[in-house]
DNA sequence: GGCCGTAAATGGTCATACCTTGCTTCGTGT
DNA sequence: ACACGAAGCAAGGTATGACCATTTACGGCC
């Protein structure tokens, strides 16, 4: 701590006006973007980089904690803070949207429009990009569908990776992302009433239909035959009973999700 | 803080398993979607809410900071810390998307494509929905973009408000908000280049097809119309000079912004 | 050589003090 | 009586230091 390793963490200039936490915030910003820290490193321990930065450790905790309250970074007592390994496609933390929709009064309805948007729009580049093995993994997870008709959980499972292959082979991450983010939140009520299995051969049906549009390069019909999956995957979920989007789960789960 | 007011802050229970930061969190996201907090009120003091919730300062102002870097709360100095009143369109905070922008190494490329993607579904739904208001005050912008061809920043005032009225229409917020997310970063690198001035003619005109195909109820046609339009946006800007999505604007700003 | 325990490393929490910044109020001067 | 300004108070921001909880890693023991 006292010379050697790396001056790469320069003590921040105080002219950046705001805050001093503020200024810490930047600091790792850059240096991220900068690719200083790249996506799995290891920052160093908090009451060393405290005194690289020339910042007190509340400050620089403060600092640390704006980052991973946005996903950036992630720390784990005993082990260290580290910046966000995204192994699979990037993601968007879905808490500040649920926030969002609580504060609004966001029904679910709209969350599910959002959704079908969404996806929309990513079947319909997907049906333009696709590769084989994309379309492989597709034709997979169909099948995996039609070998789950009776296990409602499991059906589930391949419901929702076709859904994420659909979102890689559409090529654009930042759609991938939004897309799961919504989904995240529609997928985290849902789950609890999976149980109870409503047509899932239909569900298997449709998902073929756009597995077909996508293979034949037609966005027009992906999106349509999304459209049409959607819809009635909606209409099923109106005859629960009402769900709420107000009891999120306690923590401000991160992970993905995306349901039929 | 001894005794009377409301005891709407219940001390935590500690079997919410987890930090005791993220307890906070949950304590305070609670009481948000409960209704006790509401956009624009004002939180107790820190060292009051600290004994209210059980919890020592620190520990308080980790989780109050958590939720302001997600954009939920805001604190400033002196005065107190508020939940965010968002007197507009609900809007999300774009720069976790811009960290992960930098983190993943996007192109401006796909940037563009998923604000295209974006903002034709909304011109869709909107196409669908737009009430008579909605269409006078996009006509009203389209008349100041003819009448602003000299001006270009006058220009790109009614151009930022032409698209974030058919936003408003779409009757979809969260699709809004997503949809300003991405388009504020875009934006932000454009700014500065908006000097000069690229047919502004021809843009005026492609809003005005837009603007036709909304008034006359038709998605399909609204939607070509938007993608036209922002394809022409994407060539005029890939003859600008590299535009780095990398140097982002130190702060993390928050605002709405549309563009071309 | 493999397994388990202990110790060091590291983030999490707490208590306390002091500084900086807004806001408010009271006093003075016009 | 009104207006302006200065002082005091309130509230968030930062710093210091200590201790707790957990994870990792090293080394001894079987």
């Amino acid at each position: 701590m006292t010379s050697a390793n790396v001056d790469m963490f320069k003590t921040l200039d105080p002219e950046h006006a705001g805050t001093t936490s503020e200024g810490v915030v930047t600091q790792l910003r850059e240096m991220i973007h900068r690719g200083e820290l790249r996506p799995g490193d290891r920052l160093p321990p908090e009451r060393d980089l405290a005194k690289l930065l020339g910042v007190s450790r509340p400050t620089l905790r403060a600092g640390i904690r704006s980052l991973a309250a946005v996903g950036v970074l992630q720390s784990r007592q005993g082990a260290g803070t580290f910046v966000v390994k995204s192994d699979g496609p990037p993601s968007l933390d879905s808490s500040p949207l649920r926030l969002m929709a609580s504060l609004h009064g966001f029904t679910s309805a709209e969350m599910f429009e959002a959704r079908m948007s969404l996806e929309m729009a990513v079947a319909g580049l997907a049906a333009e990009r696709a590769t084989g093995d994309h379309m492989a993994t597709m034709a997979e997870e169909v099948a995996g569908m039609y070998a789950s008709l009776g296990d409602p959980e499991q059906f589930l499972v391949h419901d929702v990776r076709f859904h994420q292959t659909i979102a890689a082979s559409s090529g654009n991450r930042i759609l991938t992302a939004l897309m799961n983010m919504v989904a995240t939140i529609l997928f985290e009520t849902r789950i609890k009433t999976v149980k109870r299995a409503t047509d899932l051969k239909e569900s298997a049906e449709m998902h073929r239909h756009i597995y077909r549009a996508i293979r034949e390069h037609n966005p027009e019909a992906a999106r349509e035959a999304m459209h049409d999956h959607l819809i009635r995957a909606k209409m099923a979920w109106d005859l629960e009973e009402p769900h709420d989007l107000e009891h999120a789960p306690p923590n401000g789960s991160n992970g993905n999700g995306a349901s039929s």
